[in-house]
DNA sequence: GGAACGATTGAT
DNA sequence: TCAATCGTTCCT
């Protein structure tokens, strides 16, 4: 099934302006026809003119998606152990996209708990690296389009949230830019 | 071919 | 505060 109704146009503008925008729209993956995810809570910006971005110094094998066309995942490994996930953003060639750092689940707790054994629920999905492995996201996932029938952007519930906008998380390079948003409190 | 480092996490 | 752990990127 897909998703015909919902407009990501939204995506091909500035990776800046997405990333707040994101903060209340819900993200699933279905998987054997059960859907899996929630609300996005917690985002992050990265562009190609942005030292702390992987699009920085140009395309390169594992940046190759950030590139392309929005409305698609840029997956990474990184630390030996971890997979971060993104959503491409912009026009193709630009090199932006936005991390996608934390949801609240609602839908696939089960799933989610099992993933993610010995965790408090409020533990489950609030880092990047968490998001992904509730999520079962690997490299095998970067590249796929949103809304494609498996991973799936829906608008927010009611009306948006407000969102903070704080500096970026791990990062030693361009650290002062305001390009994290989360719910407010 | 070699080395440094990393958009993190969980335990100490 | 620190180890885990290895792919990516850059340097020689």
């Amino acid at each position: 099934m897909n998703e015909p109704s919902v407009d990501l146009s939204f995506l091909e503008t500035d990776s800046v302006k997405v990333a707040k925008q994101l903060i209340g729209w819900r993200l699933y993956r279905k998987e054997a026809d059960q859907l899996i995810g929630g609300a996005i809570t917690e985002t992050e910006a990265y562009k190609q003119t942005d030292a702390a971005s992987h699009s920085y110094r140009g395309e390169t094998p594992r940046t190759k998606v950030m590139f392309g066309p929005p409305g698609r995942l840029y997956v990474y490994f990184t630390y030996g152990m971890h997979h971060c996930m993104n959503i491409v953003t912009g026009q193709i060639g630009e090199g932006s996209a936005v991390l996608l750092r934390a949801i609240v689940p609602d839908k696939g707790l089960g799933v989610i708990r099992s993933r993610r054994p010995g965790q408090p629920d409020t533990k489950l999905t609030d880092g990047p690296a968490k998001l992904c492995q509730a999520l079962g996201v690997t490299l095998d996932d970067s590249g796929k389009l949103l809304n494609n029938g498996e991973f799936i952007l829906l608008p927010p519930m009611g009306k948006q949230p407000r969102v903070t906008a704080t500096k970026r998380i791990g990062i030693t390079k361009d650290i002062d830019r305001l390009w994290r948003f989360v719910v407010s409190d």
